[in-house]
DNA sequence: CTTTCATGCAAGTAATCACTTACATCCTAG
DNA sequence: CTAGGATGTAAGTGATTACTTGCATGAAAG
């Protein structure tokens, strides 16, 4: 069945170029191309143009979450939390880069990818209050405003995940571990009792 | 001279467009329309279309910078000067916020703009830098990579502007000087020694 | 072996793109 | 009042766009 892979390989060109030049920019044509595909078979599997940027949204919705990968391994260590979730959440975002960068390029122009790229922030910002709250409890955190924290740590992951991805190493060549780790040890240390 | 005024309303409505649709799908007709301007008088005054961003990236190479404001105004209080300089980085941002969107849309396509939109953080970096040696030296802060603590600050800046330059309020309704400020009293506790 | 189904290939559609040319109109400075 | 420069209008260019149609090919499944 060389069905699946054809289509898969059609949506990975497109994710490549979309990406880059923006949905209006990236033809059917040089997508087909870059899938080694006639361009007429992007027609038969997708109908038009748009139902292949609506495949690319739907894969990314049932994406694996990271939700759950967070409430695992929790140690209730205050830095050593934060920097899990950190670097998973910069890896993650990594993993589906293309992704992001098409949903911050044509948000506007497809409403349906905003609230897709919005939900992942919102899992996140839950997960996280629900941490703080329990380590308030626990006496390991001060009390502030834990929405703000939890949305502070993401804007923070995020950044810096922007500043890679489309920056690269321009602005500073200091190794992503390391950078991710100075600055959950200096935000922690502003949570911290 | 009416030239002045068509020139920039030219420009204004294909900074508006090309963040909202990307360059390619902001045709040269819709810009002419938005600006009120007949289509030809558009190729009159830039040439052709990337004559006109090339009007746009010039016009913001000249933009006021923001690195002389951060310098003014210090108090060598650790979270009221952040608090300051993170304020002073997010309104800056919001103000050139069409120019950010077109550069990180369009970033692989039009090489110029990476280096321009680089600049800023670089510039910014440099002056935390700066800050923090000065701080340190004052005994305020405490030893750590003061180039990464730059960078977080900045991301989280960056981040907190891409979330609400975005997605708006969808992932959280808290007013913007709120978060800032309790994103920035987080992470001056976090340096403080 | 034959049918079926995914794909390739060739050719063509109407629409839209960036961009041009020629000429009319208007405002303003001299 | 007049000359020049900025703008509008009209019409058109070739290139490219998304998308379609008809037919050939090839491999796999029954």
């Amino acid at each position: 069945m060389t069905m699946k892979g054809t289509a898969e390989r059609i949506i990975e060109a497109a994710l490549q170029l979309i990406s880059e030049k923006g949905y209006t920019a990236a033809t059917t044509k040089t997508i087909a191309e870059l899938a080694g595909v006639n361009e007429v078979t992007l027609f038969r599997h997708f109908g038009n143009k748009r139902g292949l940027l609506k495949a690319i949204i739907e894969q990314f919705s049932y994406y694996p979450l990271l939700q759950q990968e967070i409430n695992q391994n929790m140690t209730w260590e205050l830095e050593k939390d934060l920097l899990n979730i950190s670097l998973k959440h910069f890896q993650f975002l990594m993993s589906i880069k293309d992704f992001v960068m098409i949903a911050f390029k044509e948000s506007i122009q497809f409403p349906e990818i905003s609230e897709e790229i919005a939900n992942m922030p919102l899992l996140i910002k839950k997960e996280l209050i629900h941490y703080f709250e329990e380590m308030y409890q626990q006496g390991k955190v001060r009390e502030v405003d834990f929405e703000a924290a939890a949305l502070s740590l993401i804007a923070l992951n995020f950044g810096h995940f922007m500043s890679r991805a489309r920056l690269g190493t321009i602005v500073s060549d200091i190794p992503t571990e390391e950078l991710l780790q100075t600055s959950v040890a200096i935000f922690s240390r502003g949570l911290v009792s």
